[in-house]
DNA sequence: GTCTATAACGAGATAGAC
DNA sequence: GTCTATCTCGTTATAGAC
């Protein structure tokens, strides 16, 4: 991993545990072992590394999801992986990087916003297409329509995440994300 | 409302706008029209004032639900007004004041972090109280305990207005809280 | 590409007059 | 209870040597 990729990585970490504006280049500085004044090379503004990151984090999602959607598995797998993600960032002690940077959006630079926005359009897309892919497999029984599922599971598990980190509630966490699918799972 | 008051009712805008890490003395000072040293007279550090926040913010949050669970309503009734506090904060753009601390809490003096899990703790309780009042009056249909929809209930509030409130999607969280109410009305 | 040095500013907080 | 003035520190960012 050369420096460039370094500083994302450990900004990364730091975004989604103290949020854009609780860290500092200090930090990173420390963190990967040289000066502040470096950093300015590789990312000029914090605006810039911001938008980095969001455009990092939306590349991995992407080849998570990917990935999920190549499985050999049934709708009710592939959303459980897609859980997995999340349960992997509360492990970490981690909030997803896009939803602690959209509570922040009002203190953001307005150009790390569109790329934002895209992050959680994305995701309900994917979640759409599973969902609807479960309920012509006959596993899913939707009430409302696909994206409107899609958008109750993206809120629920960014929620559940904000609440378990803040109340150390791993188990919580987990019997949030067991209702949630069993409630797609069983007749409505 | 003296002075006092004031403050803190602007630092809890700014909180649930900017985050608590997104703000200043500063800013506080301008909009209440005193200068900078004289709010430490009122709240002598930041954590001090953090620490009335949570407190003045679920000692609201208690009002609400104790004139909710007053209301000659069903079950179904108290949870849609439970939902019209999350929807009011959306109006205002405004995070609920413990989900934005709950995301930084990694950056918080500790001292502040017992009251904060406590609200979570209430809102659930009071949840579970009233999902349990609807299932005993054939309103509801749970598939898992009580307690268990009820987290699901929270973190799915939490993160709509997370989500809306980054993407203009007021729209989409009407929806979101609409598929909340309905799934837990419907056979499941 | 990394360094030292420093600029320019804003943060939380304090002292002491009124 | 509010003010002016100030302190100390941390912040993002830049200049220029190596």
């Amino acid at each position: 991993m050369d420096t460039k990729e370094h500083i994302l990585c450990v900004a990364q970490k730091l975004v989604q545990q103290r949020g854009f504006n609780g860290f500092s280049y200090a930090d990173i500085a420390e963190e990967v072992g040289i000066r502040k004044a470096s950093l300015h090379h590789h990312y000029a503004t914090k605006t810039d590394l911001g938008i980095a990151l969001i455009a990092s984090y939306s590349a991995q999602l992407d080849e998570e999801l990917m990935r999920i959607s190549a499985l050999p598995a049934k709708a009710d797998a592939k959303l459980a992986a897609y859980i997995a993600i999340f349960r992997g960032s509360l492990d970490a002690e981690r909030m997803c990087l896009c939803g602690m940077l959209a509570t922040e959006w009002l203190t953001l630079d307005a150009t790390m916003l569109p790329n934002l926005k895209q992050f959680f359009a994305r995701n309900i897309e994917w979640l759409t297409k599973v969902l609807a892919e479960g309920k012509s497999q006959k596993i899913f029984v939707l009430t409302s329509t696909a994206a409107d599922h899609a958008r109750v599971f993206l809120a629920a598990l960014q929620g559940a995440l904000l609440i378990a980190r803040a109340t150390d509630g791993h188990e919580a966490f987990d019997r949030t994300a067991a209702l949630l699918i069993a409630s797609l799972t069983r007749k409505g």
